[in-house]
DNA sequence: GTTGTTCTTGCGAGACATTGCAATAACAAG
DNA sequence: CTTGTTATTGCAATGTCTCGCAAGAACAAC
């Protein structure tokens, strides 16, 4: 694991990023709207993880007129050319992962709701294991492990 | 892996654990009520994996007056039990796996959504290793790996 | 600037799942 | 069998996310 993740400001190294998002829209035929310019600079304030609702709800704020089903098609296409990469958390929200500079693996303790990233170590492991015994290719975004961290108790049985 | 899961009927041998949910119930003060008699019997000619949204569905086919919030918190009695397991599958939706006899981690292929158990073998180091390197003790019932199996490729990136 | 193509948006409907609350029914006790 | 306790149910409202479709906007070409 690499440490939890939570939704500080990004440094201005890594907003650059974001810069060329409008570049790569165009490059596919696709288009920059108010609507997209808006959700970029809030993801690009984001780090880690955050929900569908939650981005709705941010959004919003900024922009009263905001519309849910925009927002999710959105993050479509922002998945599409890998600038989040989205699973479902325990409660079976979509989770989307900011700026996944490598894919990784997530780990979720079941207690107290923290996730971090799976080192890339185990991550690496576990993904050979699985190819050279049965020919399945891991694809490290789509990896939740749950369980609990050192202080997290499972409920008693 | 075990290999995939489907939905044929238990073989009887199976069925008997199913036998005593009644008895289980009543050990701990819950009662047994004709809505809940109802799902046990469409969990136990289910086998593999079962949707939420699929079990209300079968209910409903043989009593029209099912309530679809009535079969979730049922759901969520048999799971405090031990009857079943549940995850949620890469659309997000409740995924139950029916009688867990040995609590296992889930993989499955983003691309034609067929569905494993991960072996053992594979799941105790997994395990092991997490817990050793961070003490994050893994809930194997609450891991999924997704990725491709032979056959099936991801999308064109 | 005008025009045309087609990607996007807004909006409403719908699927899946959760929750609060009042009415009901299961179970134990007498 | 009757009664009392309280777990459960049914229902309605809410929340999250998806989808179809017509109107609107972005972009390229002229």
């Amino acid at each position: 694991m690499t440490g939890p993740t939570g939704s500080e400001p990004r440094s201005p190294a890594v907003q650059v990023a974001w810069a060329d998002a409008r570049e790569a829209l165009r490059e596919r035929g696709l288009r920059w709207t108010p609507q997209r310019r808006l959700i970029l600079e809030v993801l690009a304030e984001t780090s880690g993880h955050i929900t569908g609702a939650e981005l709705v709800e941010r959004c919003r704020a900024r922009d009263g007129a905001t519309i849910g089903s925009t927002v999710y098609r959105t993050l479509d296409v922002l998945e599409e050319l890998g600038y989040v990469r989205h699973s479902h958390g325990s409660d079976g929200r979509e989770e989307y992962h900011v700026l996944p500079l490598a894919e990784h693996a997530h780990v979720r303790c079941l207690g107290c709701g923290a996730a971090w990233d799976l080192s890339w170590e185990d991550a690496r492991e576990l993904a050979e294991r699985l190819e050279a015994r049965n020919g399945f290719k891991v694809a490290l975004g789509h990896v939740m492990i749950g369980g609990y961290c050192p202080g997290c108790e499972p409920a008693a049985p």
